[in-house]
DNA sequence: AAATCTGTTCGCAAAATTACGAACAATATT
DNA sequence: AATATTGTTCGTAATTTTGCGAACAGATTT
């Protein structure tokens, strides 16, 4: 009956799953990952876009606070941000961790 | 300079991420997570929207992979798909494991 | 057979996403 | 000062997403 309002857990959740809900910004993390840090050239020339599109994805990365950006004239530098990475991280984990379906009968 | 290509893995990653890229979508999974199983009803009820729009994102998480369901007339039961979840739970584990922060320099 | 219950689909509208080239700004180089 | 380099922002277009009420379909009950 009661209307379970969506918590902050949810909305936080979501909010990171929905940056990386694009393969582009997938890949870009990955890279991220792997290389410590990456400039804009760098990142972009990896990938099959153009340049603003690159851009765009890069914003929208950071604007879910998975990724910051460094001005390094005439270059930007960009890496992952380790809180929020962190709490992303935990954030799938404890949704992941609701379900465990050997254990139970949730999906059978 | 290659072009990276992007891979089946970040495919899948980015799929599954989409699918949970909005809040109602991760209140369901926790919803179901929790409750084994539920049908259609108790789900919507839950939930502070439109039944069409419950209906939509239903049909969301199904096309995704991430839930089933089965037709119990006049009711349907909607459950976890155990493989797909499992394989998700992966994906984002590999995932967010590629970046340990507080181990290297990759967020510094 | 008519009415009810359950949930999906249709049709629509508003908003957000994705992608690109071109223009732009800021710095560095010549 | 003129030119080149680096990356963002602007303007635009096509597509997708989100949300809802109304209509609908399938099964059950009266």
């Amino acid at each position: 009956m009661a209307k379970t309002a969506i918590d902050e857990k949810q909305q936080r959740l979501a909010r990171y799953a929905k940056a990386l809900g694009h393969p582009i910004r997938v890949a870009i993390m990955n890279f991220l990952a792997e290389q410590d840090t990456c400039f804009f050239g760098e990142i972009h020339e990896r990938l099959p876009i153009a340049k603003a599109t690159a851009s765009q994805h890069l914003k929208e990365l950071k604007e879910a606070g998975l990724i910051q950006g460094e001005i390094m004239p005439p270059k930007v530098k960009y890496c992952i941000n380790r809180n929020n990475w962190q709490e992303a991280k935990n954030l799938f984990s404890d949704f992941f961790g609701k379900c465990q379906c050997s254990k139970n009968g949730c999906c059978e």
